[in-house]
This record gives C-alpha cells, structure tokens and sequence, in this order.
DNA sequence: CGAATTCTGTAACGCACGTTCCTGATGTCT
DNA sequence: AGACATCAGGAACGTGCGTTACAGAATTCG
C-alpha cells in the first residue's frame, strides 16, 4: 500500500506506473480484457506479474486504469469536435482522424466497442462507463451539428437525431474496422461524409 | 462419426440435435463464445459434454452451427427488407423487429456484433463470416431504399451511402443495446426512422 | 441370441489462468 | 551504519477450462 506524499521509504518503484498503463492499454485494446492475460500483460509492460498487482491491485484494476488513459486520449480527440471554431468541416476532421486509426497498423476498432461487447453484460460499473463514454462522443457531435447548422451548413432540424445517428454508425464503423475488414470500414467512413454534406 | 444414411446402427442418439443448436445459441448470445463454457452449454442444451462432442467435435464447431443457425434467423427477418413491397415502411417494419428485440428480455445486442469484438482478431475464418453477413444487411438495406427512390419516398441520389451509414448505425445500436442501455438504443432506433423521413 | 456398433455419463487429464507467498534486493530515514 | 519499509522476481496455489478415455447402456444386423 503505497502512501500518498510523495516521499516514501523503501525501495522505490523501478518502472513508470503512466508507461505501464499505455503498454497495458495496447495490449487490451489488441486483444481485448479477457484475451490479455496477465503473462502477456507483464511481457508488454516489462514489469514483473507480483509488482503489477502491488501496483494495481487486480487485473481489473488494471483494466481501470487503461480504460480511463483511453477515455483521456479520446477526449483529446474529441474536443475539436465539440468546441471547434468551425461546423462540418470540424466533423470531417475528426472523421479523418478516424480514419487515419483505422488505416494504421495499430490496435483495431474501439477499446470500448469490444469491451462492451465483452464485459459489459457482466459488469454493471463498466457498462455505465461505456454510456457515460457514448454520450460524451454524442455531445460532441451535437455540438459540432449544431455549429454547422448556424452557419448555415445545414438545416437546423433534426440534429439531435443526426448526432445519434452518426454517433451509432462511428461505433458500427468501428466493429467493421475490428473484424479487419478496413476496406469496408473506410469507405463506410467516406459514405457518412458524403451523405451528411448532402443535406446542405 | 455417424453415417449420413438415415439407417444406422449402434444406440441412437437421445437428443435432438437441432434443439441442442437452438440452446446453445441462446447461451452464446447471451453470454459471448469464451464465456459460455463447456459445462454452460451442457446444462443449457440438456446434453452431456461428451455427446457434445460426439456431434459437433468442439466447442468451436458447435459455435460454428450455432453461428449458421443465427445467420438463417437473420435471414428470415431481412427477407421482407430485402425483396418487399413497399420502401420506408418496410424498412419501418424491419426496425420494429430490431426494437421488439431489444425492448424484450432475450439476449441483449446481436451475436455477430460481439462475436466479431471478441474472436474475429484472431479467427480470419470468422472474420469472413461477419463480413459476409453485414454485407448481407447492408445488400437489404440498398434494395429497400432503391424502392422507395422509385416510389418517390427519397431522394434517389446516395442510396449506396445510405445504406452503408443505416447499416453501420444499427450496428452500434446493437453495440448499445449489448450495454443495457435500452432506452438509447431504442431512442437511436428512433432518431434513425425520423432521419430518413426527414429527407422525403 | 450374439456380435457389432454407437451413444451416454463419469472421471480424469493437462493446461493456462489470476492471484498470492516468500526471499532477497534496494531504497529512505534516524 | 543500522533500522525500517517497500519493491522485484520466481515459485507455487487453487480453480476452471476444453478435451479425452473408459466402461456400461442401447440399439441394429446376421
């Protein structure tokens, strides 16, 4: 039990507890909660199995904290979307960044798509989290709608269903991208794009 | 290995091994492919382990009937959004079907959804599948917007991208529903029918 | 009726998992 | 320097998993 100053006696911690947290998150955004054993937790953290449990408490606590540092990386995705200076053309920017993860070779899909798929029958804290998780996306579509529809870049009516709508087809976009086929998940991408310009 | 003629010898087989499909498949939808064990699947089916295997040689060859079993299901109820008679109000229909399912207290979210999120990264096989199977969704979808461009309900142009967005959204629909979070998914379900009226 | 064949239920196997224990190493504080 | 506290690494534990082996039950064929 690690006490809460900083100075502490003893031996200190040889690794990066934030460093082990990013490895962490690879590797549950790879393969997933249950896939990613403890074994292959440790490989891709470089810590030792006994030191990520005095550290962490649990796998799922673990899991927690990936989950949270992937909740922050998204919100820093998020905040052109939802505090932009411009309307669909901040929409299309966020969709490119999309896109750009989905064209990489990093992990596939939406940690949160498969984790709910995965855990969240199961496990009602983290089915809340996952719903706090969608709104936020949610909101900020509706925000960047809303801008645009002041602009004059679309018609104002119905944007709240629209964000809905988006928001759930990024999410089904993101199930396409983690079954591999990114052909697919792309072009459903650019679909989305061409079809909320022809609203103008 | 039993014979495929009708006749054979030796004791019978003192289940029915479409209803034990039928049981497993709800397990597997309820619970996901790792977490419906052997002994789940036994109870649930009312069939020992051993006999499982008998007939279906693994748990990964039970799944893959179960999986066909859900595909045909499916099947059934895209038929009249694949090749109705009218255009948005079968499309209305269809989704009144998703929204019973949802509302109702069967297993939450669709199979293939989760399936893909937990075994399709590392199952190319079936992988294929889920790919085949949203581009058979996505194949109705097309074929219920092209009638209704042809009665005049939409606008012709940009039905493929309509599709695919529709396609995607139900996707995450699902992904929603397999969350608990009900009232959402139903509310998307919604947002999505108003949308596409929206563009008469 | 007896031989051959197939199915059922139980028990067991090997393995991998998450987790804990223990010992020695490595620090800080007085 | 010595007492104390924490950490690191490896071995070990118990559990549950998918799967198989085996012995008895049930049926068909000659």
């Amino acid at each position: 039990m690690p006490r809460s100053s900083s100075a502490r006696r003893g031996r200190p911690r040889s690794f990066d507890v934030d460093a082990a947290i990013d490895a962490a998150l690879a590797l549950f955004w790879r393969e997933g909660f249950e896939a990613a054993s403890i074994q292959a937790l440790a490989e891709e953290t470089g810590v030792g199995a006994s030191s990520l449990y005095a550290a962490f408490g649990s796998k799922r606590g673990l899991f927690d904290r990936a989950l949270a540092r992937y909740e922050a990386l998204g919100d820093a995705t998020f905040v052109t979307l939802a505090s932009g200076a411009r309307g669909l053309d901040d929409i299309d920017a966020f969709l490119d960044l999309l896109a750009g993860q989905i064209a990489s070779d990093g992990p596939r899909g939406c940690l949160m798509v498969h984790s709910t798929a995965e855990v969240a029958p199961t496990d009602p804290e983290l089915a809340a989290r996952m719903v706090r998780y969608r709104g936020r996306i949610r909101g900020a579509i509706t925000a960047a709608l809303r801008r645009a529809a002041d602009r004059g870049e679309i018609d104002g009516d119905g944007v709240d269903d629209r964000a809905r709508v988006i928001q759930a087809a990024l999410f089904g976009v993101m199930v396409a991208a983690r079954s591999g086929a990114r052909e697919d998940a792309l072009a459903t991408l650019d679909a989305l794009r061409r079809d909320l310009r022809r609203r103008a």
